[in-house]
DNA sequence: CGTGCAGTTGACGACACTCAACCCTGGTGG
DNA sequence: CCACCAGGGTTGAGTGTCGTCAACTGCACG
């Protein structure tokens, strides 16, 4: 574990986690936590070590990996800001992460031991409900990707960028997270050929444009219409 | 809401939701809840419907269900026996329930109300806990799925099969849930035929056996060698 | 005795996978 | 300064698996 800060309250209690919380419960929640900043790529925590932390992520986004038996990555989630990646498992007999947890640009995280977790977060009903709420909404994300399953591809890859978008939205339609199309066939569990083979398209239709790894959607509604139609 | 039944503790106490809890504790749990005995196949909440109730699975199995835009359901999880179901729903805001849920064999449940569910569930970090700890065990097995998205069918079949037998296991090899190829399908997101064309193929090898809407597994090696292969 | 559901089989076609080659960029080292 | 390499993106040709459509059986149920 690297460079650490001090923690700073006032930009975490604007976190969906630690709303409805008082100054003294947030402390309590981040107990001998550390800020640390991550490079984009950089991996988090690796599937299989010993589960030490988990983590807030104050910005930036994260993607949980695991691999498939084929060798190839499958992404199960893609957590923005204000997500808590690695919780459950601190609870866990197997104290063994259960996935890789590895950077998308740049993160600032806030890095909480487990015996916070132990003593402090299982003990608080305020807490424990706002974790199911973000685990039921990560398990509503995939759910929606497996309604789309027998749809044609454009029409998943159009749902997964939107559904990214919601979710890391900035000003204009521009995802704010690096995102390449391996990332993408990844999450959608299917070949990059097959997702260049769509992107291009829309590219060159001017529906999209890529800079710097970063995606912006020029024709929202095009991409909205794909899954419309279906 | 139709014919209930006292509710009996001796029976509840030993399921994993209300281990650990005192027989007051599980009391207030289910305070004002109702036994209720389900027919395979009726429907126990329907997606839309105002959500004034939540169950657990005292026995038996529910199939939680979505309609996908072209109109074929699909199931997004087989709860079984000590499962909490529709729970999340009840803090939510918009208090409709987002999935049909519906029995899988003949199934008996305690009904518990919206009100029991704010007033104590929300409020106890115990049940809180144990909330997020079947979340995250069906989001496991979501996962595991997408997983061998990119495998062959037979794998994905297999898989899914082994994963609820041990979900459901009674002596023998054979599942407990009664289930038709048409479910198969549902739960991979996949059409009956190609699921039956495997399965037809098992059938006639000795590996599995059907009768009265129950699977057996014959060659539980020769199902497992199937995903190993991969 | 008709209706509906579960299971089955076959023919056909489409969509996505596989494999292979190639471009372009940025970074690294001689 | 150039050569080399790696990673991301792209394209094409060929293949295969699974979806679609259609027809048919057997069985349960009212």
């Amino acid at each position: 574990m690297a460079i650490t800060q001090k923690i700073d309250l006032s930009g975490i209690s604007t976190l969906s986690v630690f709303s409805e919380m008082t100054t003294s419960e947030v402390e309590q929640a981040i107990a001998g936590a550390s800020l640390k900043d991550i490079k984009h790529r950089e991996v988090v925590f690796q599937i299989g070590d010993d589960a030490h932390y988990f983590c807030v992520i104050k910005s930036g986004a994260l993607k949980i990996v695991r691999p498939s038996p084929r060798g190839d990555d499958v992404i199960v989630f893609i957590a923005t800001t204000g997500d808590v990646v690695a919780a459950l498992v601190m609870g866990a007999e197997l104290r063994k992460y259960p996935t890789t947890i590895q950077a998308m640009g740049p993160t600032q995280l806030i890095l909480i031991q487990r015996a916070t977790f132990v003593n402090y977060w299982t003990k608080s009903s305020k807490l424990q409900s706002k974790l199911n709420n973000l685990l039921y909404k990560r398990m509503t994300t995939i759910q929606e990707d497996k309604l789309l399953f027998k749809a044609p591809l454009s029409t998943r890859i159009s749902a997964f960028l939107i559904q990214l978008l919601d979710r890391t939205a900035i000003e204009g339609h521009k995802i704010s997270v690096p995102l390449t199309r391996q990332e993408v066939a990844d999450a959608l569990g299917v070949t990059v050929e097959s997702v260049i083979r769509i992107m291009s398209e829309w590219n060159q239709n001017g529906w999209i444009r890529t800079n710097d790894k970063h995606l912006e959607i020029l024709k929202l509604d095009q991409l909205v219409a794909l899954i419309d139609q279906n």
